[in-house]
DNA sequence: TACTGGATTATTTTT
DNA sequence: TAATCCAGTA
């Protein structure tokens, strides 16, 4: 007993209060840094504390990172026993079910795990097996719909009905379900259906729900915000037994509307579970105060969302810099050269900085920038190891040796290393497997017995005999040993070596991680099974690779920084048509406005000291350059938080290619923005109607005299001397200029 | 069958 | 810009 109470005394009145409350539905509304992990692990640490067995808590974590994270500190606040309590991702925990039960719902329990590559593949194969035309039939659009629609449990039925007579929805249908029945086929789930199919378990297997349902008879979900309306459905099913389920979460926080995440989960938990308990959790133990105002301010802007005052005691801090780069390269710079300061001045570690941006493509300048200055860096995102396309083919050696059923595994490597097996054959043997209904790697198999075939039989007999030799040999040698069999047997390696490229020596490098990834595998699972390497290689998150424990400067997506934190944070890149990005802007959607600025309140709260925001005026965006306005969530903080001058310094440097007022309507501002952009992208010069010495009116700086006119290449810089607010440059194209007759 | 080069087109964010 | 696609050639 006297252990739970040093336990419970590191906490404040409500996270108490929180880890006390273990019997029926919890709601923990937990704002950013109000240390809802100490919470959750306290209140497992208290359940195991109370006799409760760890086997009966289930913690569901938004990362591998996390679930790893989460165990340990249960562990140090327990001792032994907790790493019987289940702490994994909701993916993951699917998966575990699955691979014990996929068969009662007519899949075979070695089913492959397909990414979003895979998915495509499929669907491009139906795309062109159907002659659809690619310029009307995107294969992405295909995938983001038929996600969306295993997300909120539309099955295939459902769909055509949903379809009504609509031409293009009743063809998504069409592919939905030919993309489903080729899954099926190939035994194999995308990363939907290992919730979705979860679910369908549950509900037609009485037995196999009730096991779960005593086997968690304490459930957590972190980072409830973000779950979707599968995940809700998983969740209410496991818990409608004790109904012992807390969740924690913050709806300031949800930035996963993309992928399904429905805010109303939480919004509306008191709503499915009547009996519900709310604790609010609004001390911030993470920030200084003039961080959190910011971050305060910014969100306030938001409607949709429940009102809460975080608060720190933390002293109020370092004000925030900005900085205003000419281009992203200064930019880069700028932070580069900021971090270096820190470093001389302050006495930082390199990993006390945090680099955050809000698309992948913006990272290429500061990994320059990083090794320029010989910056020890860690780049979270991106290419992700497990796509790379080495990775990729050697996975898919393995998966075919596991799931012989893959037919997207088979195909892919099929003349990978090159055979001699060309588009034609593969198009033939597809054929066959299709007519016998067969897979395609049995349909290889007996290619001397497929019309036309013969000539290529030989070379395809290449490729599926070893596999019956690496398929019997699973029992008795080790992983690693038959990945180093299929390198050389298949002459994979012996053909990146032959290549002599700088590349070619980086992927056999990522070989060679692969494989050390592989042994390691064998070395911490308690039975390794080819089936569990995959499933775990399948649902690593990039995140995952994030090691905290060593100095190097973290450089990432806002996403990716989510229940991260840094003593410096960066974030880079605050113009409009970046962040927000352009398609939040251009949908009109004022939901979507708001994503991004949760995603801006997210990135703002990973600070702990001190904040820098920065913009660049131009910018490349997919080979054009671009000028962009300074992004409307920096006009939303208030001044008087950023370093004195730091803004007067940004006023001279901005010269004026259109202001950004503080005190102007909002709702004029999105609209110049788009404006704006357009013209900078789309047009070319269009030709002035005004010449030197003409009389101009601006919107916003009123009349005034072209003074000069000059040719800028992409856009004319025009001189103005206007009557009240005197000599501004501006670009044509964003000043829209009106012509005083 | 494999490779080359020109054309085309795409852009969030991730398990 | 960078990745992908397609047509034409070896």
């Amino acid at each position: 007993m006297e252990k739970t109470y040093t336990l419970s005394d590191t906490l404040n009145r409500e996270q108490k209060e929180a880890v006390l409350h273990t019997e029926g539905p919890l709601l923990i509304l937990a704002g950013a840094g109000t240390g809802k992990t100490r919470v959750l692990t306290n209140r497992i640490a208290w359940l195991i504390e109370q006799g409760v067995s760890p086997r009966h808590i289930l913690a569901i974590t938004f990362t591998n990172k996390a679930a790893d994270e989460m165990r340990e500190r249960v562990g140090r606040l327990v001792g032994a026993g907790s790493d019987q309590i289940w702490v994994s991702t909701f993916h993951s925990s699917c998966a575990r079910i699955l691979r014990r039960y996929a068969d009662r719902i007519g899949y075979q329990n070695n089913f492959s795990i397909y990414d979003t590559d895979d998915s495509k593949s499929v669907i491009k194969e139906i795309i062109k097996k159907w002659n659809l035309d690619t310029k009307v039939y995107k294969d992405r659009t295909f995938l983001a719909k038929i996600s969306s629609f295993k997300n909120h449990l539309v099955d295939t039925e459902d769909c055509m009905e949903l379809a009504g007579s609509d031409v293009d929805e009743i063809m998504t249908a069409r592919v939905y379900k030919e993309y489903e029945a080729q899954l099926k086929k190939s035994n194999a789930m995308d990363f939907d259906d290992l919730l979705l199919n979860t679910v369908r378990l549950f509900q037609t297997d009485a037995q196999v729900l009730e096991q779960y349902q005593e086997r968690f008879r304490y459930i957590h979900i972190d980072e409830y915000q973000d779950t979707n309306k599968v995940q809700f459905v998983f969740v209410r099913l496991l818990a409608a037994k004790y109904h012992n389920l807390c969740v924690v979460g913050d709806d300031d926080q949800s930035i996963y509307r993309f992928r399904g995440a429905d805010i109303s989960n939480i919004l509306d938990f008191e709503k499915y579970f009547p009996e519900a308990k709310t604790i609010r959790l609004e001390q911030n133990y993470r920030s200084t105060s003039n961080i959190l105002d910011a971050a305060n301010a910014v969100i306030a802007n938001n409607r949709a969302r429940k009102k809460k005052h975080l608060w720190t005691d933390q002293g109020t801090g370092e004000k925030i810099a900005c900085y205003s780069a000419q281009t992203a390269y200064d930019e880069a710079e700028h932070i580069i050269e900021d971090i270096r300061k820190k470093m001389r001045t302050e006495g930082r570690k390199y990993s006390d900085f945090a680099i955050l941006y809000r698309t992948n493509a913006q990272s290429r300048i500061f990994e320059e920038k990083c090794i320029g200055a010989n910056i020890p860096y860690q780049l979270i995102g991106g290419v992700n190891f497990y796509a790379r396309k080495e990775i990729k083919d050697m996975l898919a050696y393995l998966k075919t040796i596991n799931n012989g059923m893959d037919d997207i595994a088979a195909r892919r490597i099929i003349n990978v290393p090159k055979r001699g097996i060309g588009q034609a054959s593969i198009d033939k043997i597809a054929q066959h497997a299709f007519e016998n209904d067969i897979t395609f790697f049995d349909a290889a198999v007996r290619a001397d017995q497929i019309v036309g075939l013969q000539r290529a039989a030989a070379r395809i007999a290449s490729f599926t005999e070893p596999f019956f030799k690496w398929r019997s040999c699973l029992d008795y040698l080790k992983l690693s040993e038959i990945f180093d069999d299929i390198l050389e047997t298949t002459g994979y390696r012996a053909e990146l070596e032959a290549e002599q490229t700088e590349e070619a020596a980086e992927r056999l490098q990522n070989l060679e991680e692969l494989r050390n990834k592989i042994v390691s595998y064998e070395e911490s699972a308690e039975t390794p099974t080819l089936n569990g390497f995959l499933q775990e290689v399948a649902l690593v998150a990039e995140i995952d690779s994030l090691e905290s424990h060593s100095d190097y400067v973290v450089l990432m997506t806002l996403h990716g920084a989510k229940g991260l934190e840094f003593p410096v944070v960066y974030i880079s890149g605050m113009e409009e048509g970046v962040f927000p990005g352009m398609l939040a802007i251009y949908s009109g959607d004022e939901g979507e406005i708001e994503e991004e600025r949760r995603l801006c309140y997210v990135g703002i709260t990973r600070a702990r000291e001190e904040l820098m925001l920065s913009w660049s005026r131009l910018r490349m965006v997919r080979g054009e350059q671009m000028y962009q306005k300074t992004s409307r969530f920096l006009e939303e903080i208030p001044k008087e938080l950023f370093q004195p001058g730091a803004f007067e310094h940004q006023e001279k440097k901005r010269i004026s290619f259109e202001d950004n007022s503080y005190t102007d309507a909002k709702a004029s501002f999105a609209s110049n923005a788009f404006a704006g952009m357009k013209k900078a992208s789309a047009f070319t010069k269009a030709p002035l109607d005004y010449t030197t010495g003409d009389r101009v009116s601006h919107m916003k700086f009123g009349p005034g005299t072209v003074t000069a006119i000059q040719d800028g290449g992409r856009d004319y810089e025009v001189t103005v001397d206007f009557d009240r607010f005197g000599v501004k440059h501006m670009f044509a194209g964003f000043a829209k200029l009106k012509k005083q007759e």
